[in-house]
DNA sequence: TATATATGCAACTTTTTGGTTTCACAAATA
DNA sequence: TATTTGTGAAACCAAAAAGTTGCATATATA
């Protein structure tokens, strides 16, 4: 089983997870409650963004609040950035035609 | 079969592609050769690529060129910079803190 | 203590995905 | 013109993923 963050994300279901729980910790019954789908496959969802280490949990008392590893997002970042690279060169290089086509 | 870039970039393969093409124009042969698979399978993430416009060809004579589609990377970036405000509010918040602990 | 609640896990089913094989077709080339 | 080359597409297959149902277990609460 491969899980890594790109596999992750890439579920809707689990993006709106994430969106969820990004600013405050959520239980498992609390976040399927948005949801049309079983508490159970959102449990699941919950397991593979714990193993990728996306997701941290909080056992408290009988409930386990789940919030945003916000860390691990940084690894997206990270891989973006060569791409980001490109488009900032890209847009340098229109820039500084344009700015030629004026002179 | 809804194509979404966050479906497009999960697999392995299909982030190798980009990061090959991302420089370069290059031909489904010429990116096959760098894959133990198939070129009908390179040939298949090239069409999912291509769906969710990630991925532009342009044919020439009877060979087809792909390359990517630079601007459709911002789409990730725009989500991520939700979370990019959440990190870095905590880490001025951190930093906050560490001013006032040396004070 | 008996019951209700919050949760995870395992078994199973259905759908999706990634891959292969085979073929068709158009463009180059002998 | 006949053959080779570059390509996409369809049919098929195996594996993985996503969802459901049915538990088990621990913690609250009446």
């Amino acid at each position: 089983m491969r899980r890594d963050i790109f596999q992750a994300i890439a579920d809707p279901t689990r993006r709106a997870i994430i969106s969820l729980i990004a600013l405050q910790a959520m239980t498992p019954n609390a976040i399927a409650e948005n949801f049309n789908t079983t508490r159970q496959a959102i449990s699941k969802h919950l397991r593979i963004l714990t193993e990728c280490e996306l997701v941290r949990q909080e056992q408290q008392g009988r409930e386990i609040y789940y919030s945003l590893e916000i860390e691990k997002m940084k690894e997206i970042d990270q891989w973006l950035s060569q791409y980001r690279e490109i488009w900032q060169t890209r847009f340098n290089q229109l820039d500084e035609l344009l700015v030629t086509i004026k002179k």
